[in-house]
DNA sequence: GTAGGGTTAG
């Protein structure tokens, strides 16, 4: 209530009138100062115990209180609204009033008023001292307004206060709290005299901006010199280590700590365990914490998020329950933000669900931090609708809430409303950070052309994001390849200087999609030599590489080889990977018995690779019995449809083709209508399956319809086939017949608006078609060109009448 | 009689 009450300006009005009731359309209330009565620290002996503002004035009128006892005591209780009604009582030529007064605003968090209230100081004609302007400085710091801070940094130049030690710590913990390191290194360089306070402002600043390393270098420079280390020096060193990750700084500060007898300290203590639980030393942060004989709530919090940093989960929950019977402690808003993530790696939505109710309960929201672990908690947990109802609801949306809102959208797959939300926040030139980058890249890599992907790795690149975080580098590397650039996207590798695992796994996958598996096998024994250990993800790509290229041998080598020499159980991402490449064979009876005998529950996508082998060995009883499975796991499966109508098609079975017809319009489930895109000159052309009558491509249309005969005259193996499904099409429309196909007027397009000899990359939302994919193989040998057609797979590089797929896909 | 640096959170 303060704050709304207070935030008339003052400013510069003189004796202002007595401020009676702040709020002139609200009664006096007898009950007002209530909480001052009860505050904690309030009464103490001899203070004056004070009900209402005139009554307050007939007492401490009648009693031997002065009114400076009254306000400083209010002051200390906290108690803001009461301190205003004295102090307006006062007299205000006296700086101490004013100081005493501007203090009380500023331990309150009112930065603002205090700053108005040090103008009306000043016009007052109250002389502010070295005492006034440490306080000053802390409301600008509070303010983070580095403008107000530099004014008052003048200001101290001129009136000659600005080598006073004290005033001279206020002004670099002011700087670094502003983030403006320069400054306050500058002011710390000048200082004639340093004292503790000084290192302990440079200490703390450099951890506060982020800096760990000059927050510990700075440590010990201060041990060096002479001074001993306190335990503000210690809480702040071990934020350093946090920042840094560096468990081995860690433990020299804790034996510090021992040593200089602060290891009794709560707020130390809180401190190291919160250290070792983001150096990854979850047990240490245990052993800590099992030290402390009277825990506070700050501690049980800490060693909560500890757990949950540390991925143990199941820990996080029975701590809190602890925290509850043992310590009699409730949780609060920050158990809450620590136990949201432990909800939504564990799936457990009830669990989080009933988080969200409490703090409803409890009233702890609107609040942004805890608003934003909830979309960042409904997201993971695949609660779209959820997180964007917290979201809207989100009063001053920050740049956290906006991340967790892009992450949680392009996490389940709603890549358009992701870069909808993206770009809004950057036209309105919101200052994005790495998160936002490397939230959104995945869905660049999805959806956009390969201009737009040089645009944004432009934009990362001059923020400086692009060579000095690995995550977005990683996404970099992703995204050209899933653009179909994978030189650009090697180069991009082979420039990083830290890879870590996810590198490799990306390069080798990009060299998987593009079909050269054998690239990919490389990459995988240069990154075993680089001593990079192998995860879970580096064989999804890595057997990806070898079903996409057609390595059996190598696959099945992989495979065993998982849990023989790297101990990894093969999860059911690979066993899927296994499946296409058995599939690849067409040793369906292996195919069957491998889901047989899995022993993962066989998934949509386990059913969806069998109906693709069962497709490619035209076993159309098998793909029913693939489909079937497929479709009662994922009843939406549009692909599922489409597959295996195209092999009633293809058997002549019309009336099974009738069938699934009238089922998917009983469902709801539109035929994805295909679609190609061909770039030129930063622009992105995009072609549906047409008959060519639209007059804006004529020209293509010639084009396309001469290749199309000219490649018709070399009559191939799939003549049957094509035949076939020619008359299926035919019977309904025309654009349909794959002469008409997208992808074809892509192919067409890309021949004449590109440079002669040069790549032609066609990129599709769908898998090719047989038909197409033949039709590729005999224009790049006509043309001689190299055309690079992208499905919603792999991509497909045909050259000289091959595909890099080998026919299978 | 007043002042500076500190613990858990997206």
């Amino acid at each position: 209530m303060a704050a709304t009450l207070l935030s008339h300006n003052y400013f510069p009005v003189f004796n202002a009138p007595r401020i009676v009731s702040l709020n002139p359309f609200e009664p006096p209330n007898p009950n007002r100062y209530h909480y001052a009565v009860t505050g904690p620290r309030f009464p103490k002996p001899n203070q004056p115990q004070l009900t209402h503002s005139n009554a307050s004035k007939t007492l401490i009128e009648s009693s031997n209180i002065t009114l400076m006892d009254a306000l400083r005591s209010f002051i200390d209780s906290g108690s803001i609204e009461n301190a205003l009604h004295v102090f307006e009582e006062m007299n205000h030529s006296d700086t101490f009033t004013w100081n005493i007064m501007i203090k009380g605003l500023v331990q309150n968090g009112l930065f603002k008023e205090a700053i108005n209230y040090f103008h009306r100081m000043e016009f007052g004609g109250a002389r502010p001292d070295k005492f006034t302007y440490p306080f000053l400085l802390k409301a600008c710091a509070g303010l983070l307004s580095l403008k107000e801070g530099e004014k008052v940094h003048g200001k101290l130049i001129k009136v000659g206060l600005d080598l006073d030690v004290y005033i001279c710590n206020s002004l670099i913990s002011m700087y670094m709290k502003a983030g403006c390191v320069e400054s306050g290194e500058n002011v710390f360089e000048e200082m004639s005299v340093r004292d503790l306070v000084s290192w302990n402002a440079m200490v703390s600043g450099y951890q506060l901006v982020g800096d760990g390393l000059s927050s510990l270098v700075c440590l010990r420079e201060m041990v060096s010199v002479g001074i001993r280390p306190d335990r503000f020096s210690f809480i702040s060193g071990l934020g350093a280590c946090s920042i840094q990750g560096c468990g081995r700084n860690g433990k020299e500060i804790h034996c510090q700590v021992i040593r200089n007898g602060f290891e009794m300290d709560p707020r130390v203590e809180t401190s190291l365990i919160d250290m070792y639980g983001k150096c990854g030393n979850a047990t240490y942060a245990e052993r800590v914490f099992n030290m402390i004989v009277d825990k506070n709530i700050v501690a049980w919090n800490a060693m909560v998020a500890g757990y949950v940093s540390n991925a143990r989960f199941y820990e996080s929950f029975s701590c809190v329950k602890k925290m509850q019977d043992v310590g009699k402690l409730m949780p609060d808003l920050i158990t809450m933000i620590n136990l949201l993530p432990a909800c939504a790696q564990t799936g457990a939505l009830l669990m989080g669900k009933s988080i969200h109710a409490s703090a409803i309960r409890k009233g702890f929201l609107p609040h942004i931090v805890l608003e934003t672990a909830l979309v960042d908690f409904y997201g993971r947990c695949r609660k779209l609708k959820l997180a964007e109802h917290v979201f809207t609801r989100i009063n001053g949306k920050n740049l956290a809430s906006w991340n967790a809102m892009i992450a949680a959208y392009v996490q389940n797959g709603w890549y358009s409303e992701a870069l909808e939300l993206f770009l809004d926040i950057w036209y309105n030139s919101v200052k994005l950070d790495a998160i936002t980058f490397a939230s959104i890249l995945p869905a660049y890599a999805e959806v956009t052309s390969l201009s737009e992907g040089r645009q944004i790795h432009a934009v990362v690149t001059k923020l400086g994001l692009s060579s000095s975080n690995t995550i977005i580098s990683n996404s970099i590397i992703y995204l050209y390849a899933k653009c179909g650039d994978l030189q650009t996207a090697r180069r991009c590798f082979d420039g990083m200087v830290c890879k870590d695992v996810v590198s490799w796994n990306t390069i080798i996958m990009a060299y998987a999609i593009h079909g050269f598996g054998r690239i990919s096998i490389q990459l995988f024994h240069k990154m075993i030599e680089n001593g990079i250990k192998p995860n879970k993800s580096t064989f999804v790509s890595l057997l990806s590489a070898c079903s996409i290229s057609g390595m059996v041998d190598e696959g099945w080598e992989y495979f065993n080889s998982m849990k023989r020499d790297y101990d990894i159980d093969p999860g059911i991402e690979h066993f899927g990977c296994m499946l296409d490449l058995i599939g690849r064979t067409g040793n369906l009876d292996l195919a069957k018995h491998f889901i047989e005998e899995m022993p993962l529950v066989p998934t949509a996508r386990i059913w969806g690779s069998l109906l693709a082998a069962s497709r490619k060995n035209n076993d159309i009883e098998l793909a029913e019995v693939a489909a079937k499975h497929a479709l009662s796991l994922e009843h939406d499966n549009t692909g599922c449809y489409i597959l295996l109508s195209n092999m009633y098609a293809e058997a002549g079975r019309w009336e099974d083709v009738e069938k699934i017809r009238t089922l998917m319009i009983r469902d709801g489930i539109a035929k994805t209508m295909g679609c190609s895109t061909v770039e030129k000159d930063y622009k992105v052309h995009r072609f549906v399956n047409q008959d060519g009558s639209n007059a804006q491509v004529s020209m293509v249309n010639d084009v396309k319809n001469i290749i199309t005969k000219m490649t018709a005259e070399e009559e191939d193996v799939y003549a049957h086939r094509t035949t076939k499904l020619r008359r299926t099409d035919l019977t309904r429309k025309k654009p349909n017949v794959p002469e008409n196909h997208s992808v074809r007027w892509g192919i067409s397009f890309g021949l004449i608006s590109t440079e002669l000899g040069s790549t032609v990359l066609v990129r599709k939302n769908i898998r090719i078609c047989e038909d197409c994919h033949n039709f590729a193989k005999k224009v790049s040998k006509m043309c001689k060109r190299e055309i690079v057609v992208g499905d919603s797979k792999v991509f497909h590089h045909f050259q000289d009448g091959n595909c890099s797929c080998g026919d299978y896909w």
